[in-house]
Parts: structure tokens; C-alpha cells; sequence
RNA sequence: GCCGGAGUGGCGAAAUUGGUAUACGCACCAGACUCAAAAUCUGGCGAGGUCACACUCAUGUCGGUUCGAGUCCGACCUCCGGCACCA
């Protein structure tokens, strides 16, 4: 939208950091940034102030590009891509080509979620909760006729293949996507229409309460019904409950209330395939069209749904399962006769014992799943099956700022998609934004006319654009060879990069597109460009960055409409790049929330001046020739210092691998501490005490680079490094031997209650520590007159005295 | 309702995965410097208790396991997020 904010910030400071300590490890690293720059924005901009969306959108990178550069973001700008132009677009419609050919995209009339205050169609993921993802409008169905990519294809490895890397993404973000995919194992039965040759299927994932089934119930919308109702009485009203049934759905989209099921009884009677027992036909507004075969099995004994439904209209709960009992005699009853005289107050909807089911009465409901759904496939009136959530993709939208849809409609030969020859399809330079809600292209007729590429006669061109998610699904392959123009990527540079090492984003986009790029990674590995299953190997979900908004209580992310929004030009301003990033990377761990507060940017502010202090301080004495420890004789002060470095540089170095940045800042503000402490005059101090201070401050320096670039250069140079730049420095080593401490102080519990402690070597034996803890005057007040259990010496940790 | 995640000082948060709870920072208090303020520096800072110690209590609540629990187990409470008739 043309300014960044403070979650950029974070965003881009924890990729930067990481990137700046990969770097110094000696890694080969890639860290490359682009625009997103397709969609509704620039679209908004030029309805709204008659701007033009190309130049509007090319400012706008200017200025955020200008941002990234002032923060110090150490991109290879080489690498730079743009959605909205033309060499990038040029892909995603290649690649739609590419769908088109193997049917993976298709057009089809369908209801389909409209914003009605954006004017376009989304996608199921962009309308998650019944609203819009951008502005949070109630959706409304409408039927479009509108091109999908068939991600359904790929649901089963959408599921599949999170075992590849449940251990590296957040498990919230894998449990949205596992939700959203939705694969349930069950069964298809199919129930004969009494009277007729025709069959009702449903589905089920509990095909082991067949028995219990009094009822089929249909969608409102399903196709069967038409047909089934010819020369019904009931006809009419049957469509008066469908029409009502769908209006009641639209108008609720948005509410999180359940609504009241309703239902008719069709007069039709269907036969249950497996006791032949008939059951009456009902439309029930609950049961939906878009999931499984849009007509269920009602079992009111073992569903709380049916249940309801049956309550409400009377009809007849037959109980089919029992709860396994633990006592042995209970089994020996006949259940069956017990049951019948037990009114049940709710559904019972475990797994038990099966009973009044015919043959299959006494077996485990469980074990019942698989080979009642095997009887049914044998006796070919069923079969074991699979469904799932999760829609395709509907990528049609009504918009100008896309990449077109490379289809050309022709009255001879129908849909042609346009010869990659041809590509790309560009945008026109002008077009009229009225804001109507039909695609700002079609009224651009240079564009729209055109001639068919088979029979070269008189066509029109497809006028809607792609959803802009697919140009982020794929756009960081383009990093890769950003310039190739006769393939989207070179596949022997994916196989060298990718997948993705680290990918850093907000958690907003579990089921869009985090879903969408896993999908379009599983096509391109189909097509040979890339021969992984998965994208990107580790995923961090930052925390937001949140601001107070002004006269309320609420912590909102930082947005332009709430007026809670920093300018990071503001931040650099006052307190500078370094800080700014310093700050926001301490302040929290990389995925909590972020409360923004400049009083604690203030003290990375602080902490940044005393270390600049301290090495000017240092600076002459340092700017000398240093000497090599095994020369110098080290004071237990220096010793000291030494040890903090190292122990300092272990620990950075770990914590940077789990991108525990904010124990890493703290762990540097540690060492400078330590620094402060030592008790060492520039003018006097001995060449073991510069050379113990050279490394703390050269490790720190070298340390707090990744997260305070400009101030760390500064320093490293005026530590006599002189056109060596940092950036070409070595990430410092712990010496392991040196970070060992010399004496460490054991904790003496009495009974678990910490009593005294006493100072120990690190080499010091079970035995000796023991004796040391007993022989402790402060422990031995406390003991005496008690008897010694039992005394638990842990080596190197704590001695604890257990007295009665 | 279902599914996740989290509860530690006034605040943001640490705790090597069962071993000294509260590191680091913010805020606050006192002192030094200053005519004064800011900045800077020094010290203090969980609660109760004490001149000061000692000691007692404290990681949402209650219980359990253990020599020892913020960490493991069970029940509950609260907050945050996701899903929403998915058969």
C-alpha cells in the first residue's frame, strides 16, 4: 500500500539478522526482497483519485524501497522482482498454460463468494468465516461462471506430506492447513428409491450405525430432487423450502450462531441396502450441497445432529451401539431389550458394541467401520471412501491491476488459451475505473478484440485477472534466475537452492498462501521444474506489532485506518536504523505479539551509545599490532572476561540457529556488562588485559552486527580495522576449554530448601563435595540433632541433605 | 460447542529441558555530577519480616509423583487464537 510499518520492520529485522549470520559463518546465503505489487490498492488508488495504478504502484516501491534501504536491509537488490510487470506476470500465465493442458485449470458456472463492497469474486481461503479477508464484509454467493485451479488434486498430499515438515513449522499453522483440507475416511451407500431406478448416495464416516438409520436427508440443492419430485404434490413446496433454506444461509453467513434445522418429508421412501428396511426422504436445510454427496444417512441415536432433526420432527431414534462396559456381567444382558425402554437424552456418539444391527450385532462398532464398508462395495451398493474439505481454487477476479487470464474466447473454435508465443498478455495502459463490479478490461476494446491463434478469425479476450495469490505462490523460485526470459526459473538452480531454508511470515496466511504455494510447489515438481515435495523447509510465524489505539485500551497491528501506525521513517529519525532494529528484536521473542513503546526504544538507544563509548575509550590502545595469547600471562580478572566471551559466544551462536534473537541481544548486553566491570585504565592496562578486551569487544562487535549493521561497521572500524569491512569478517569461535569456569559455587539444599553454598572446583569428586557440604558451618547448625537420610550429590550442580 | 496455545515482579520477558526462580531490559526509588534540569554515572528494586540478618511465602488454583517441580502427571479456573451444522 505504498508505506511500510513496524511489523515490516520486525519482519524484515529477524530476515536480515538471520541472513547477517549465515554470512559471517561463511554461508553462500540468498536474501532477497520483491513487491507484491499486483491487486487491490493501486485498484482503490485509481478509483478513487483517477491516478494511474502502473505509476502509482512504481512510487510506491520507490519509497518502500527507499525504507528497506534506510533500515540497512542487506538485500541483493540484483535479485529484485515485481509482480505487476510484464517479465514477471508473463509466468503466471505460462504457468496457467501449463494448468490448462493437463485440466488442472478449468472454467466452470458455479456459486462462487462475491464481496459486494470490492466488487469481485474470492476464493474460499480469502473468504474463511463467511467474510472478506481484506475488508471483513459479510460474502455473498453468487453464480459466476469463473476459472479454478484444481488444488482438490493435490489434498491428499496437502495432508501427506505435512509429516515432512511438521518438525520445522509452527503446529498451529499445520493444524489450520490440516483442518482446511479436511480428509474424512468413510463410506459411500448407496440407497435404492423405492418405486424408481434411481439411487440416493450418501456419505458417511460412521457407515457402522447404518442400522440406526430411520431417515435420509437431502440438501435443498441437490440434483436428484427435481427428477424425484416430478408429479408431486409436494413439489412446489419443496422448492419454497430449498429457495428459503439457501436465503436463511446467505443472510447467516457472517454469525456465529448455529441456525435452527428445518426440514420436509418428500413423501419419497428410499431402501436401506443393508436390512432392506425402507426410510423416509427429507430435505433438511443442514445438510450442504458443497460437502461429501449432499445427502446423509440420518442416525438420531449416534449423531447430535440427527438427533436434533429427529427431536424436532419425531422421528424414530433407534439406538445400534452400546457403551463397552467393564463389567463383565452388564455384557451378559440382552442389551437390546434394554435399550428400547431407555429414552436417551442425547446422542451417543462413541464407539461401542454393536447391537441391533443384524449379522454385525456383538462385533466392535470400530472394527465394523472397515468391513461394513467392504459388504457394501462387495454387494456394489457402496464403497470405502475419502472426502475432503477443502474447494478449489476460483482465481477469476473482476479486476484491472492482475495478470490476465490468457484465455481467447472464439465463435468457431471456442475457448483458445493463447500460444506461449504470444505471452505476455499485457495490460492495457489505460482503462476506465468505474468501481462497477464487472472487470475494468472489458471496456477496453483494443484489448478485448483480438483474432483466434486457430482460425484467425474475429475473438474476444478472457477479461478477467488472476488472483494476486498466484503471483506470491511461486515468486520466490524467481529469485533465483530473476532475468530468465525463456522459463520461469532455471531447474538446476532449484535444485541447488531450494527448498526454501528459512521463510519468515505472519501466521494470517496459514490457509491462503502458505496453502496455495505448497499446492503450486506439487505442480511444478509435476511439470519437472522443481523435485521436491515442499517448498520451504522451516517456517517462523512472526508476532504482530501492535499500537495502541488512541482513546481506547486495545493493542490493534499497526494499520492506517485505526491511526495506531509508526512510520519507520519517523523511528530512524529520532532514534535510528540500529535501534529500531535492536529494539524490536529484544523487545519479545520473534513470534509473540509486540507491543510497541518508544520508551523501549530509548534503551537500545542507550545501550548502543555505551558501547560506542567503550570502544573509543579502548580505541588507541587497540588500533595497536594485538598480541597472540600464548605469550601473555592472563590475571584471574582477564580470565574472566575471557570466560564471558566465550561462554557469550557459545550461546549467541546457538540461539541464533533457533532464532532466539531476544536472549541473543540480551546475552551481548551480558558481555558488555562484564566489560564494564573490568577493572582495567586504557592508559595502563598490560597487553593480557588489551588482548582479553580486544576479543570481547571484537565478538561483540562482530555479534551485534546482524542486528545494528551501521553502528557495529563504525565501531569495527575504529577498532583498527581500517577497509576491512565487517561484512567480510569471520563469526568469532568459542574456545570451549576457555569458557570453562574456574570454580564453580554448588548449591547446599536441606530437604530441597536451599540452605548455604560453598565454592568448588569444576574437577572436584562426589566425595570430596559431599564433605565439603556436611563440613559447611551454616548446614551443620541445621542438621545437628536431625539424622541423615540420605545426601544427593549431583557432579558440577547441587548437594541436597535429606534430614529427619 | 470443538480444536489449538498461553498464564512467572509494576511492564516486556529469562531459566542450559527435573537441580540456586525472576537473567537482560523498561519503569520506578535513592545518591553523585549540576545554580537547576536533562543527559550520564553509582546503588537499590518479587511479597512479608528485620536496624541488619535470620526466617516465611511466592511461577493461575487444588492435588499427585520426586531427595528436589515454573518444568512431569491429574482435575479445575482465566485469557488469547482458529473452526463453525463437514455427515
Amino acid at each position: 500500500s505504498g508505506f511500510l510499518h513496524m511489523g515490516h520492520v520486525r519482519n524484515y529485522a529477524i530476515g536480515d539478522a538471520l541472513a547477517w549470520f549465515k554470512r559471517l559463518q561463511g554461508f553462500n546465503v540468498l536474501h532477497p526482497i520483491g513487491w507484491d505489487s499486483f491487486g487491490q490498492p493501486a485498484e482503490q488508488a485509481a478509483i478513487k483519485r483517477g491516478v494511474n495504478p502502473r505509476d502509482w504502484t512504481e512510487e510506491n516501491i520507490a519509497h518502500m524501497r527507499g525504507q528497506l534501504q534506510r533500515l540497512g536491509t542487506s538485500y541483493d537488490w540484483s535479485r529484485e522482482i515485481a509482480a505487476h510487470r510484464p517479465d514477471y506476470y508473463k509466468w503466471d500465465q505460462w504457468f496457467f498454460l501449463r494448468m490448462y493442458e493437463r485440466g488442472l485449470a478449468y472454467k466452470k458456472l458455479s456459486p462462487v463468494n462475491w464481496c459486494p463492497k470490492e466488487g469481485t469474486v474470492l476464493s474460499n481461503e480469502q473468504s474463511s468465516g463467511g467474510v472478506c479477508w481484506r475488508c471483513g464484509t459479510a460474502v455473498e454467493k453468487r453464480d459466476l461462471e469463473q476459472w479454478f485451479l484444481r488444488i482438490t488434486d493435490y489434498a491428499e498430499e496437502l495432508v501427506e506430506h505435512i509429516k515432512q515438515i511438521e518438525a520445522t513449522w509452527p503446529e498451529k499453522v499445520l493444524k489450520r492447513q490440516s483442518d482446511w483440507v479436511g480428509r474424512s475416511k468413510g463410506a459411500f451407500v448407496d440407497f435404492a428409491v423405492k418405486g424408481t431406478k434411481q439411487k440416493i448416495r450418501v456419505f458417511t464416516t460412521r457407515i457402522d450405525t447404518i442400522y440406526g438409520a430411520t431417515a435420509l436427508v437431502l440438501s435443498p440443492e441437490h440434483p436428484l430432487l427435481n427428477e424425484l419430485m416430478k408429479g408431486s404434490v409436494l413439489k412446489d413446496e419443496i422448492d419454497v423450502f430449498g429457495t428459503r433454506a439457501r436465503a436463511q444461509r446467505a443472510e447467516r453467513a457472517n454469525t456465529t450462531e448455529e441456525e435452527e434445522k428445518e426440514g420436509m418429508n418428500t413423501g419419497i421412501l428410499a431402501i436401506n441396502p443393508f436390512n432392506e428396511e425402507t426410510a423416509p426422504v427429507w430435505v433438511g436445510n443442514y445438510v450442504l450441497m458443497e460437502y461429501g454427496t449432499g445427502a446423509v444417512m440420518s442416525v438420531p441415536a449416534h449423531d447430535e445432529r440427527d438427533y436434533e432433526f429427529a427431536q424436532k420432527y419425531s422421528l424414530p431414534i433407534r439406538r445400534v451401539i452400546e457403551r463397552i462396559s467393564h463389567e463383565q456381567e452388564e455384557i451378559a444382558h440382552d442389551p437390546v431389550q434394554e435399550d428400547q425402554s431407555r429414552a436417551m437424552p442425547h446422542a451417543f456418539t462413541d464407539y461401542g458394541i454393536l447391537v441391533n444391527s443384524g449379522d454385525w450385532s456383538g462385533k466392535l462398532s470400530e472394527n465394523a467401520l472397515t468391513e461394513m464398508a467392504q459388504h457394501a462395495q462387495q454387494g456394489s451398493f457402496g464403497e470405502p471412501a475419502v472426502t475432503y474439505r477443502i474447494r478449489d481454487w476460483g482465481i477469476s477476479r473482476q479486476r484491472f491491476w492482475g495478470a490476465p487470464v490468457p484465455i481467447i474466447y472464439c465463435e468457431k473454435c471456442g475457448t483458445v488459451p493463447v500460444p506461449e508465443k504470444d505471452l505476455p498478455v499485457q495490460l492495457p495502459d489505460h482503462a476506465e475505473f468505474t468501481g462497477s463490479g464487472e472487470s475494468p478490461l472489458a471496456g477496453v476494446a483494443e484489448f478485448v478484440n483480438t483474432n483466434c491463434p486457430r482460425c484467425a478469425g474475429p475473438a474476444r479476450r478472457e477479461t478477467d485477472t488472476m488472483d494476486t495469490f498466484v503471483d506470491s505462490s511461486w515468486y520466490f523460485f524467481r529469485y533465483l534466475d530473476p532475468r530468465n526470459d525463456s522459463m520461469p526459473f532455471d531447474p538446476a538452480l532449484a535444485k541447488e537452492w531450494t527448498p526454501v531454508d528459512q521463510y519468515i511470515g505472519g501466521d494470517s496466511h496459514a490457509v491462503m498462501h502458505l496453502i496455495y504455494t505448497r499446492f503450486w510447489n506439487k505442480f511444478m515438481r509435476d511439470i519437472g521444474l522443481v523435485s521436491h515435495d515442499e517448498p520451504v523447509k522451516r517456517l517462523l510465524t512472526q508476532g504482530m506489532v501492535t499500537n495502541r489505539v488512541e482513546g481506547t485500551d486495545e493493542w490493534k497491528a499497526m494499520s492506517k485506518s485505526l491511526g495506531n501506525g509508526v512510520d519507520p521513517d519517523e523511528m530512524i529519525e529520532a532514534f535510528g536504523a540500529d535501534a529500531a532494529r535492536l529494539f524490536i528484536l529484544f523487545a519479545a521473542p520473534v513470534e509473540n505479539e509486540l507491543r510497541w513503546s518508544e520508551t523501549g526504544i530509548e534503551g537500545a538507544v542507550r545501550f548502543l551509545r555505551r558501547v560506542y563509548t567503550l570502544v573509543w575509550r579502548w580505541q588507541e590502545r587497540l588500533s595497536n599490532q594485538p598480541s597472540t595469547a600464548g605469550e601473555l600471562e592472563f590475571s584471574s580478572d582477564s580470565r574472566r572476561l575471557r570466560r564471558k566471551t566465550h561462554q557469550t559466544i557459545a550461546r549467541v551462536t546457538a540461539d541464533f540457529e533457533e532464532l532466539h534473537l531476544n536472549t541473543n541481544v540480551a546475552a551481548l548486553m551480558e558481555l558488555f556488562n562484564e566489560l564494564m566491570a573490568f577493572n582495567a585504565n586504557p592508559a595502563t592496562a598490560s597487553a593480557a588485559d588489551v588482548f582479553a578486551v580486544r576479543e570481547a569487544l571484537e565478538a561483540l562487535v562482530i555479534m551485534l552486527a546482524p542486528f545494528s549493521p551501521h553502528v557495529s561497521e563504525e565501531m569495527w572500524e575504529a577498532m583498527g580495522h581500517q577497509g576491512g569491512l565487517l561484512t567480510s569478517a569471520r563469526w568469532p569461535e568459542a574456545d570451549a576449554e576457555l569458557a570453562r569456569s574456574e570454580e564453580l559455587e554448588i548449591p547446599i539444599q536441606v530437604n530441597g530448601k536451599l540452605r548455604s553454598r560453598v565454592m568448588a572446583s569444576p574437577q572436584v569428586s562426589e566425595e570430596e563435595l559431599r564433605s565439603a557440604a556436611l563440613a559447611d558451618e551454616k548446614i551443620q547448625s541445621i542438621v545437628a540433632g536431625h539424622q541423615i537420610v540420605k545426601v544427593i550429590v549431583v557432579p558440577q550442580r547441587l548437594v541436597n541433605i535429606v534430614i529427619r
